[in-house]
DNA sequence: TCAATGAATGAAACGTTATAACACTGAATG
DNA sequence: CATTCAGTGTTATAACGTTTCATTCATTGA
C-alpha cells in the first residue's frame, strides 16, 4: 500500500519547540486511518496528538487531565481508555507495561512491537526496533512450539542526557 | 477468584514436580539468604512457596487471599508487596509486568533478566533466556549511550499445549 | 421523511493493583 | 535495661482499569 509519506521537517521557527512533529504525526495517522476504513474521530486524535506532545510515557489519568484543560468538557476513563485502545489496535500508540503508561509510534504503517528504552530519571523513551531480536525470539519460541502474538520489550536504565548530566 | 492451583499436590511418586520442586527451590533461596546475609522470614518463605506451587503468574492480592487460607491470620496489601520487593531483590522472584502478575524464578543464583513465554489461554508462564537477545539490547543500548538497569522482556502467545489441545 | 441501525461517546459505579504513613513487635547490641 | 533496627501490622488512600447502561449522531434503507 502506497501512502503519502509524511515526515517531520525542521522548522525555522526559535519559539518552534518541535510542535510540527506532532501535527505530522497525526496526519499521517489520518491519512492511516482513511486508508484502513477506520475513524480518527475528535477525541481519538486529540490523545493521539497529546501523546505526541508529550514526549514521554504517559498515563490515561494524565491524558484525562490534559483532555479537560484542552477541552473544558470532562471525559471519564472509560472514554479514554477506549481511545487508546483503538489507536493501540491501529498500532498509533503502544503501553509501556512497566508504566502503566502509553507512548505514540513512530512506524504505524508498520506493524511490528517495538523496543522501547526508558530513562528511570527522566521518564523519557526512545522507540525503537531491532530485527535480529526479534528473530531470535521467534526462533526461542519455535523450540517452546510457542505461537507468539505479542511481544514486550522494555529495556529500563539511563538515557545518555542523564548520563551527560551527571550523578544525580 | 479462587486459587486451587495454589493448594499443595499430592506427590505422584518418582518423577515428582509439583511437591518437592517448591521445597527444594526454597532450600535454594534460604542457602542464598544464609550466603547474602539475607533474611528468608516465614512471611517471605510462604510467599515464594506459594509462588513455586502456583505454576504460573499469580498476583499479590491472589497470594493475599492464599495466605489468608494457609495463616488464618490475614496480611494486608504492604506486607506482601513488601516481601515481594524482598523477593525480587534476591532475583527470586520476578514480576510479570504485562500481567501484574509475579513468578519464581529458576535461576536465582545468576543475576539475569529473564525472559518469559506467557500463554493466553491458559496463564502458564514459561522462564527462559538468551544471551544472544541480551547481547544485542546490550549493543542497541550501547548506541544510544543508555546504560541499561533491567530488561523486560515478555512474549505473549499461545502455548504449545494450548495449540495441541485445539482452539478453544 | 423518518424509523432502524450501529459506531462512538457520556456517565455512574465499581473492581483491581499498589503505596503512604504511622504503629507495633521482637531480637541483637551496647 | 535501653536502644536500635529490620520486619510486620493497620488504616487509609492513590493509581490504574472495567462494567454497565444511557445517549448522541451519522448512515441507511423502507
Amino acid at each position: 500500500m502506497t501512502l503519502p509519506s509524511v515526515q517531520p521537517r525542521p522548522c525555522t521557527d526559535p519559539d518552534c519547540r518541535g510542535q510540527h512533529a506532532p501535527a505530522e504525526r497525526v496526519a499521517l495517522a489520518m491519512s492511516l486511518c482513511d486508508a484502513r476504513g477506520a475513524q480518527l474521530t475528535t477525541l481519538r486524535r486529540q490523545v493521539l496528538e497529546l501523546l505526541w506532545e508529550s514526549g514521554r510515557p504517559t498515563g490515561a489519568y494524565e491524558l484525562i487531565e490534559a483532555l479537560k484543560l484542552r477541552n473544558s468538557r470532562p471525559v471519564g476513563p472509560p472514554t479514554v481508555y477506549r481511545a487508546l485502545e483503538f489507536l493501540m489496535s491501529q498500532r498509533f500508540v503502544s503501553k509501556i507495561e512497566s508504566r502503566n503508561a502509553y507512548v505514540p509510534c513512530a512506524h504505524p504503517e508498520r506493524h511490528h512491537d517495538c523496543l522501547f528504552f526508558i530513562c528511570s530519571n527522566c521518564g523519557v523513551s526512545a522507540e525503537s526496533e531491532d530485527p535480529k531480536v526479534e528473530q531470535l525470539l521467534a526462533e526461542d519460541a519455535a523450540v517452546l512450539g510457542f505461537r507468539v502474538t505479542r511481544r514486550v520489550i522494555e529495556v529500563e536504565g539511563t538515557c545518555g542526557s542523564c548520563i551527560a548530566a551527571g550523578p544525580a
